[in-house]
DNA sequence: CCTGATGATTACAT
DNA sequence: ATGTAATCATCAGG
């Protein structure tokens, strides 16, 4: 759908690269100091040519930041395919152009060149997040394409687990429902040191988390409530006199989940996390 | 503070 | 393998 007829890709490119060499708006100061500064932009050699890696990536992250995808497909298709030889660390290795072969690829519908390139490359954190999403847009919409509806939270958790994220994306560090393991961590101990922060405290968490003062204050208000729940239950449960053997604090339904145990398949490691948190009184 | 909405996850049945 | 019910946590608004 979104491809055009070669000809006037070609011309658009055409159009296009001498646009960006001029002034110079970015530089993407990599890891190229070797490069000759003269000769800024040959005005009439074949582009790929030419062009140093830095200008490359610099014209690759401006296309995908305005999200003129049509552009960057043009713009990564006049570049030197696969050139050979010593080529392997040269323009096409760059994360930039990998990142925007991706997007490409993605917007395209081209899925499977989407996971080799999602698989095969490696990526640094900063693309994690849009790949990832990617990722996980791409098999769902293949899923939702194979049945007839929309998917529901169950379908997108099936494939989530069907196609797992590979590691060129995905560092290990999972989230474990909602904000991150490390945000939860520093909520929670400033937590116990001070459930009602002030203001100026609320703000210096937010600026640590990366949160929102609203969301930091959310959370506590949150937590507040659910500890309060959780104490109102015991007290009622030690009313009616428990005789259950378990000495938890936690009953039948605030502990619900953990009886799952049946589920070592590698990322159980963080469904534990804040349920044992409700410390008994 | 309480409630509704939504997403994630699990368990169960088909 | 897929559908469905149940549970839990988070988020936001009244």
């Amino acid at each position: 759908m979104v491809f055009r007829s070669p000809l006037e890709l070609f011309s658009a490119s055409r159009l296009l690269l001498p646009h960006f060499t001029e002034g110079g708006p970015f530089q993407s100061g990599s890891c190229s100091p070797e490069e000759e500064p003269a000769s800024p932009f040959p005005p009439l050699a074949f582009p790929g040519l030419c062009f140093s890696a830095a200008q490359v990536a610099s014209v690759c992250e401006t296309l995908e930041e305005t999200g003129d995808v049509e552009r960057l497909a043009r713009f990564l298709w006049s570049l030197p395919v696969a050139t050979t030889g010593h080529a392997g660390d040269s323009i096409s290795e760059q994360e930039s152009v990998q990142r925007a072969r991706a997007v490409v690829a993605y917007h395209a519908g081209s899925f499977r060149e989407l996971y080799r390139i999602l698989e095969t490359r490696r990526f640094t954190r900063a693309s994690h997040g849009k790949l990832q999403a990617m990722w996980l847009e791409a098999h769902y919409r293949e899923a939702e394409k194979l049945r007839g509806r929309p998917l529901g939270p169950v379908d997108k958790y099936r494939v989530r687990k069907k196609f797992p994220l590979p590691r060129t994306i995905w560092d290990g560090e999972q989230k474990t429902h909602c904000f991150k393991e490390r945000t939860r961590g520093l909520l929670r101990e400033w937590y116990l040191q001070d459930p009602y922060p002030n203001p100026g405290k609320k703000r210096e968490l937010a600026h640590a988390t990366g949160l929102t003062p609203t969301q930091v204050g959310n959370w506590f208000k949150n937590r507040r409530q659910r500890d309060r729940a959780a104490a109102a239950k015991n007290r009622l449960q030690h009313h009616h006199g428990m005789g259950l053997p378990l000495g938890g604090a936690r009953s039948q339904q605030l502990g619900g989940l953990d009886g799952s145990p049946a589920s070592p398949d590698g990322d159980a490691l963080l469904s534990v996390t804040d349920s044992d948190s409700d410390f008994d009184v």
